[in-house]
DNA sequence: TTGCTCCTCACGTCACGTGAGGTGGC
DNA sequence: TTGCTCCTCACGTCACGTGAGGTGGC
């Protein structure tokens, strides 16, 4: 049973060290043995597990969204509708933050353009100045009194 | 000269009480001028100053951004090459970070399809525990030694 | 007197990153 | 002995949000 350090596993994972750490410390990547001097001392399962959460972060899933595909994995005679689930969720929160940021792209390329120019025929800073009320344009609220 | 308070200001920009206190506290928004009971009150310059700053969050400026962006526009006869500068890499970023959840969502799309098998058939679930290594893939440190 | 608004801290958020100050292993 | 790795806190990040505990205004 081939035990590693921690700073070999940062390498075989990509999983910086503090990071490593802190995934224990939240119980999400379970306790490490240690060596006499008090040295952490990984096995297989904790590199796989790692590798696990490195792929699960890199597609953007939130570590309590991980907690729960792990346990998943570790049951692999279970129905997967929950993963389906997830990631279901997962993809509709990216698709919804894309088309937000398509719309801020849209407003600022809108306003881009002319360089050289003096602020007071600037586009951007008459974009901030100018224009559009709040959202809640709610008129109970903003009302004169 | 009508001054009003928080409250009102809050209703007339839409701003939370609570962040337009931490706007002044970081010296984004002027200090206001307060009642004999220590109630903080605004001016129309406030009032054009917290516009300025939410639309300029709306469109996903940063804080640091916005106090460029606020010193710019007091000066209206200056060139504004730097609102451009600024809105630039703005748009740039966002263009990046488009582009980088346009690829987490094809991953996620191309692993969503088929819902009612086990785990162990799960395509989530296998492309977290199988397949591609990590992203600094240096042989130099992960070769094994 | 009621209850609405306002006040000042202080701590929490999310997932780590950084730095201080110290020790073990070869 | 050197210097590399490891250890444990504690605090910082970004832009606020929430809650405690209290007071002013009508």
């Amino acid at each position: 049973m081939s035990l590693i350090t921690i700073g070999r596993l940062k390498d075989l994972t990509g999983v910086q060290v503090e990071t490593i750490r802190y995934y224990e410390k939240i119980g999400l990547l379970p306790t490490a043995h240690r060596s006499a001097a008090g040295y952490r001392l990984y096995g297989p399962q904790h590199l796989r597990s790692l590798s696990f959460i490195r792929k699960g972060r890199a597609l953007g899933f939130s570590i309590d969204s991980l907690r729960d595909l792990l346990a998943l994995a570790a049951h692999p005679e279970n129905p997967c509708d929950n993963a389906d689930l997830l990631a279901g969720n997962h993809l509709r929160s990216i698709e919804q933050k894309i088309s937000e940021l398509e719309s801020l792209r849209d407003a600022l390329r809108s306003m881009i353009c002319c360089p050289g120019k003096r602020v007071a025929e600037c586009r951007i800073i008459d974009a901030l100045t100018h224009r559009t009320s709040p959202e809640n344009n709610d008129p109970a609220k903003n009302e004169e009194n």
